[in-house]
DNA sequence: CATCAAAGCGGATGCTGCCTCCGTATGCAT
DNA sequence: ATGCATACGGAGGCAGCATCCGCTTTGATG
C-alpha cells in the first residue's frame, strides 16, 4: 500500500536473500583464498547460478567493493576511536595500522585498490573509498604537522602508498618481525623531532 | 669423438634452438603483458607447441628465472659502477635503484619475487637470486653504517623488502612524481646524519 | 652415405574458470 | 486467481593451463 512504495515499485524478496547469501559466502572465500578466488565456486556454495552473481555484481571488483563495505564500517569506528586521541602522531600512526589492516583484509586486495586509486574511470566501484582514505590520510598528517611531528614534505597520499605496500608484503605471506621494522622505517621516514636512533 | 663429448654425451642443436627463441619471445611477451602473460601465446609465436615450452621450461617460475638470466646481468654491470662510488651512503642508494629497476623490469614480477624470497623451497628457481640481493644489500648497508650514514637498526633485508614495494606499486601503473616521493620517505627511513628538513 | 636408437617435438586432450544469453520459474500487484 | 515484470540459473562459448604419447629429427656409428 504505502511503506512498500518508498522509491520505484517494489523490492522484490529473493533478490535480498540471494545478494546477501553471495556477500556472506563471498567474503568467506575471500577471506580463505584470497581475491582471486572462483566466482563460480562462491555462486556455487551461495546456492545461485553464475547468472545471478554477474547480474547482482557485474565484475570481481563490485563484489570486492560490496564485501569491503562490511569492513569499512570497522575502520570508520577505529577511526572514531582514533580521533579521541591527543597526540597527532599517535593518532596518524594508528590510523596507518588501521589502513594497513583494512588493506590487508584477504590476500591480494592491494592490487585492485591501488587499480582503483590510480584509475580515475568511476565506474570503478572502488576508486571512491580509496579516495575517500587518501584525504582522510591527509586531515591526519596535516594535523600531526601543525604540531611539528611529521616533515613539511610529507603528504598523505605518500603514506596512503606506503599502507598500501605494507599490506602488499603482509599478503604475500611475509613474517611479522621483517614487517614491523619496515613499519619503523617508514614511521622514521615521515616523522620529524623525535626518534634519534 | 671427443669434443663433443664435453658433459653427458650430446646437446642437440634444435634444443638450443628452441631456447633460444623461447626465451628471446618470452621476455617480449613478460615485457608487454606481464609475468602473467599467456604460456600458450609465447610457445606459438616462438614457434614450438606447448609441450616443448613445458619441457624446457616446467613451470612459469622457470622460464621467468631463465629470462631474469639476462637482467642479472645488466644488474652485476650496474653493481661494477657502483662499487667505484667513494661515498657509501650514494652507493647504497644507487644500488637501490638498481634493485628496484631489476624489480620492475615486468610488470607483476614483484609477487612471484616474494613468494621465492619467502619459501625456502630450493626447487623454486627464483630463491637463489633472492637470496643474492639481499645479502648484497646488506653489505651497502653495513659499509654505509661504517661511515655513520645509515641508522643502526637497519638491515638489508628491510631496504630489500622496500625497493620491492616500490616496483610493486611502480608495476601497479602509478606515475613517477608520488613514486619519487615514497623513495625518499624511505631514504628519510633509513639515512642518519642529513637530510634536515 | 645409410642406418639406427635415443632424444626431442608438438598437437590433441582434459580441465578449470570466466562471462553471456535466454527460456523458464518466481514473486508481487491487482 | 491471474498477469506480468522481474529475476533466476544453467548451458554454452571461450581462453589458458598442463600433460601425455605417437611421430619426427638428430647425431652417432659403421
Amino acid at each position: 500500500m504505502s511503506a512498500g512504495e518508498l522509491r520505484g515499485r517494489k523490492p522484490r524478496a529473493d533478490v535480498q536473500r540471494n545478494r546477501a547469501a553471495l556477500l556472506e559466502t563471498a567474503q568467506r572465500h575471500f577471506l580463505q583464498h584470497g581475491v582471486g578466488t572462483s566466482l563460480e565456486a562462491v555462486a556455487k556454495e551461495a546456492g545461485v547460478g553464475p547468472g545471478t552473481l554477474y547480474r547482482h555484481f557485474p565484475t570481481r571488483e563490485a563484489l570486492l567493493a560490496a564485501v569491503l563495505q562490511t569492513r569499512s564500517e570497522e575502520l570508520a569506528a577505529r577511526q572514531a576511536d582514533i580521533k579521541r586521541l591527543d597526540d597527532p602522531a599517535e593518532a596518524l600512526e594508528q590510523w596507518l595500522r588501521a589502513m594497513e589492516d583494512y588493506f590487508s583484509a584477504f590476500s591480494g586486495l592491494p592490487d585492485p585498490l591501488m587499480a582503483a586509486a590510480r584509475a580515475q574511470e568511476p565506474d570503478n566501484p572502488l576508486t571512491i573509498p580509496c579516495d575517500i582514505l587518501i584525504s582522510a590520510t591527509d586531515q591526519y598528517v596535516r594535523a600531526a604537522q601543525l604540531a611539528g611531528r611529521v616533515r613539511a614534505s610529507v603528504r598523505g597520499h605518500d603514506l596512503f602508498l606506503a599502507a598500501c605496500s605494507v599490506a602488499w608484503i603482509k599478503g604475500t605471506g611475509t613474517e611479522e618481525e621483517p614487517l614491523d621494522r619496515l613499519r619503523t622505517l617508514i614511521a622514521n621516514g615521515y616523522s620529524q623531532g623525535d626518534t634519534p636512533a
